[in-house]
DNA sequence: TCAGTGATTAGG
DNA sequence: CTAATCACTGAG
């Protein structure tokens, strides 16, 4: 009989192992920070308490010339937060009911961002803003004005697959096929 | 497969 | 102003 694992979707408090990863680290490109977040950690505390999820899945959006992009068409007043310094918020709402969590990647002026694409025990954009309480609320605001939401690592290693990005059939074929999409199988056992 | 639900955008 | 679209989800 092996040991027996334990599994906890939401984590009520941070980690003993838990180190938190500041707002500069989003100051590189996406295809640098996008493979790391898988793994890492994602909290929101609020009058109901600390709420944690471990990430498993991130997306890029990146540039004007990425046809999937909200920026492909330029300059609008929906994608000028994509244009913002890296670390500022993205939410936005998709078919009027899921708040979806980008965080803004780069240089000021260059549109690029990761999306928080799924989280173990929340597997969907709209479903681990939900579970952990995120709305657009956050909107065109920086993480470093924004404590209580806040980004860990517990400093292992979790191994990553590049795959196509989802939900974008919009997009040019060269977008759709781009491996923007970053994905760990690995989940944190306690 | 398909409807829900509302912000965003292009176009007249 | 109108109408189409949408980085989704859950029900059937």
């Amino acid at each position: 009989m092996t040991k027996p694992k334990t599994k906890t979707d939401v984590f009520t408090k941070p980690q003993a192992d838990w180190i938190e990863v500041s707002p500069e680290f989003f100051r590189g490109r996406a295809e640098e920070i996008a493979p790391q977040l898988p793994g890492m950690y994602l909290s929101h505390e609020t009058a109901e308490g600390f709420r944690a999820l471990q990430i498993s899945e991130v997306e890029i959006y990146s540039g004007e010339s990425d046809s999937a992009c909200h920026a492909s068409r330029g300059r609008t007043p929906r994608s000028s937060v994509l244009y913002e310094r890296s670390g500022t918020l993205y939410v936005y709402l998709c078919y009027g009911m899921h708040h979806l969590l980008n965080i803004v990647t780069f240089e000021e002026g260059f549109p690029e961002a990761v999306l928080i694409r799924a989280c173990f025990g929340a597997e969907g954009p709209g479903k681990l803003t939900k579970a952990l309480g995120i709305t657009t609320a956050y909107h065109g605001l920086h993480l470093e004005n924004v404590p209580e939401l806040r980004l860990w690592t517990d400093g292992r290693t979790y191994p990553v697959t590049a795959l196509p990005r989802i939900g974008i059939d919009y997009a040019r074929e060269e977008d759709r096929i781009r491996p923007w999409r970053f994905i760990t199988t690995r989940r944190r056992e306690i």
